[in-house]
DNA sequence: ACAATATACCTTGTGATTCGAGGTATCCAA
DNA sequence: TTGGATACCTCGAATCACAAGGTATATTGT
């Protein structure tokens, strides 16, 4: 029954998540805002697509949660497991692929 | 009702087919492999994206089509307006955008 | 003291997009 | 004559991202 791969450019809140979680550990609001700037504006992805995404790299390994009571609030921390690493490196080697390719797709002769 | 903007990320099959077509007109079953080729394989998208995405360019008046009998079959030639290369303009721009946003965020220090 | 804003977590419904599989029909080669 | 390539198309389902909401506490402004 139609057992669909995941659309060829997806995963890339995935990918910006992990990549943010390598120089340290950060919570969720923190790291909205984060992607917000990192991209320099270009990318800003909401706290509806952020949490669920942490959540199922949670679940499958890639990132372990550390709850930390700040204040009177509660921060949830991610950061990396080692499978994590592998994962941000599978994701960054697609996406320079399908980078690379999109680029060339547009080089090509005839200019816009 | 929730209004959605479209996904951050999409318009990339929509970006490529206008980008191929200022060439020359081509068909759909032509461009189903041409995105293949000119992407060096690192994007395939099947004829069940192709086409519906055709006929919306069509119908927005991005492309003009033109039923051409070769042998006993029937192409599809499918060329760009005015409009379309502003749309292409518009695309390719927003591709640059968000490229950009997320090479920045992955060549940030903290190599992976 | 009170209201408004910011922080911080979360889920749900919906909409847009892509995917896979199928359907039709013709042509050419084994 | 069977099968593969060409050439068009559509549909159902999976996936994803979006907006909007909901909870609760802290901070700032008035």
């Amino acid at each position: 029954m139609a057992k669909s791969n995941p659309p060829f450019m997806s995963g890339v809140p995935e990918l910006l998540l992990l990549r943010l979680l390598v120089n340290r550990e950060m919570y969720g609001y923190e790291l909205v805002r984060s992607i917000k700037e990192v991209t320099g504006e270009a990318i800003s992805l909401g706290e509806g697509v952020i949490y669920p995404v942490l959540h199922s790299l949670e679940r499958n390994g890639s990132l372990k949660a550390r709850r930390k009571p700040v204040g009177g609030r509660t921060r949830v921390y991610y950061s990396l497991t080692k499978q994590g690493h592998g994962r941000l490196q599978d994701l960054q080697d697609d996406w320079r692929r399908i980078q690379g390719g999109i680029e060339t797709a547009l080089e090509s002769p005839g200019h816009a």
